[in-house]
DNA sequence: AATGAATGAGCGTTCATTCAT
DNA sequence: TATGAATGAACGCTCATTCAT
């Protein structure tokens, strides 16, 4: 488990790091609720129903829980992987088919919605934003290359990490589009379907040169 | 074209005018360097060597300023596909290919690298700002439905429609990867030449049910 | 007829005076509408369809334009005064009770519900304020003083006096109830009885000591 | 007591309410010397030596502190009534004089003859500053309602109500001509005599139809 | 561990006023 | 005479952060 980027100190008994999962849990709910706009420590604060004082003593500043709410969403989807993994069938077609909808799908909860173009946004100015952009989709994109070549094993080694990142960013790009609330989100299901497909595709036909 | 969101009666004058160019282009400078959150009135009062108040005569509020911004940048790409359209030398999968290219390589400036995710995170929170997303890359869809009809006749207009969106979002969701000072943006034509070369089969080879 | 505060030069010409007259009429319009606090030089210029820089090219200075209102508005409870004298039928407590239903139903205007309270208020910390509350209501003081004085030819002259300031003051006190939609607007016509009734009574009843 | 419009979770402290106190006096001392237009937070700030951030603290909105200040001035001639009332000598006449005078002769008071003009101003334009004018003289109306029916008991309820009224308005026109620095501060004394004599003589002499 | 008070910088916005044309 | 551009000061308000308790 990653290091909280609490101040030293604190957090440390069970009260503090009950109350560092609290602020980390409301401040998602806000960030989801209303926005990055709306992620103020007073809105944290009132969400968890404690003092501004108190969020800044765990958090010396805002961009140190942040970063800990980034790695949090990081640490979810991470799990998310290893449980695909773990639950593999030994069929890495279908494993690929259930990976690319899960994560395809996701993209219509309000969560993802509206936390990833956030993150793409701050990314480009706030260099923790960026790390975390990077993180979760190199793990991303490591259970994509498994699986891609387990797929074709005549793939070299770079070609699969090429195609791995053109799947993964067509899938993102989908977010402004199927996401929740968004003007495609009834065609979520048809797209994805569209996408899996044509990930496939692409991989089963792909040759090197 | 769009009016502009000034006041009325304001950015008459050839001076007014002027103006009002030099204030979205110091936004538009601002925006891309220092994200949203640096996109203050004052910020582009100091970039264009004018005072705030200068800004609010012309814009009473910022989002009217913001506004006219999204806009200039929606005209730029219209005009841009409007000319590719009027180039159209009668093959069409060369102007398909021609207009993916153009559209991929362009995630490269820094200014949609940086321009575009800041709007898809402010079209989750700001109404305009969804609209201006919505016109975007509705224009954007437009030709490449037209294109898609051409190339691959027996295919039905919503499956063209569906098509296109995945077309769409597959490129944009690239802008994260291989945009501006991005991980793999040393990989960036490689990376387009995939997405070509897998839209076109994604459009030849698709198939009414 | 007094002197205009408009720049000295301005206001001159036929079209000049009738400028200012407009402007005179607009911004007691918005007085009227929108009270002292939406009386901006910008929605004065917007309801009179000129520019601001044309206002203040009469007035130099917004107090300025205030003080001739003030004075407007004054010329206008004078004249109507001096039709009332020249008016006299002979009868004094017929033109006396005439006198102070006039005054008393004005109230009720819109005009005057908000203007007087404005200036009451102004006259506490602008001179010129304090200027045309004293004028207006020195000419009220000095028709009410040649009635009383007909009415009850016994009371000496500075009883005349407090009388005439005890009974436009009680008019006065009633604006903010009576006024125009004022909680007790619809009682206007019957206060207004009891307070003719008092003031004759106190008028007729009143011995020297 | 009536609730503060403080932020919650403000001003519980010993410390915190001492603040709040200081604020609204602050508050009331610029209003008196400057008038409405005067009282800026920053000013209010200035007077109390403390930060306009701290009472943006305890005041979200500066509507919220003008609620409180209207109300501290209401609490405080409610206080001066209920006081009046409990020290009732049993002769009616008596205290309805002494009420009159009380009213009438506070009128010279700087804080009265600075504070209601404003308050009256600002009812036209302020939904709180019209509750706050009501409540204050409905409260006012009720206490000479309660003697003046003792007073003249064939009295028919409404018109209690009427007379009331009718005095507490003419007490209140006085304040712009009586009130501190006004012309006729130094005939206070005769002019309230002649209020009070007068009022009397209506309630007395008054008869149902 | 937690609070509530307090700050200071900065925000978008309003507006009277000046001025070149 | 009239306009539209431009300014600068001030406004109410937000918010991350500090700190004494």
């Amino acid at each position: 488990m990653r290091e909280l980027q609490t101040r030293p100190g604190t957090g440390a008994s069970n009260k503090g790091e009950q109350r560092v999962l609290q602020i980390l849990n409301g401040a998602k709910e806000i960030l989801i609720r209303d926005g990055y706009r709306g992620l103020t420590l007073r809105a944290v604060a009132a969400e968890c129903g404690i003092s501004v004082g108190n969020i800044t003593y765990y958090y010396r500043h805002k961009a140190d829980l942040l970063r800990d709410l980034a790695h949090r969403v990081f640490d979810g989807y991470a799990a998310e992987f290893t449980r695909i993994r773990d639950a593999s069938t030994g069929n890495t077609r279908d494993e690929f088919e259930a990976v690319l909808r899960f994560i395809f799908q996701d993209l219509g909860t309000r969560e993802t919605t509206v936390f990833f173009p956030e993150l793409w946004a701050l990314a480009n100015h706030e260099d923790y934003a960026g790390e975390a952009v990077n993180e979760i989709y190199a793990a991303e994109r490591q259970l994509f290359e498994e699986l891609i070549a387990r797929l074709n094993p005549r793939l070299p080694p770079l070609r699969v990490k090429l195609l791995a990142l053109h799947i993964s960013a067509s899938i993102e790009g989908h977010t402004m589009f199927v996401g929740a609330g968004k003007t495609w989100a009834r065609q979520r299901f048809e797209l994805g379907e569209i996408l899996v497909q044509n990930a496939l595709n692409l991989v089963m036909q792909d040759a090197p040169d």
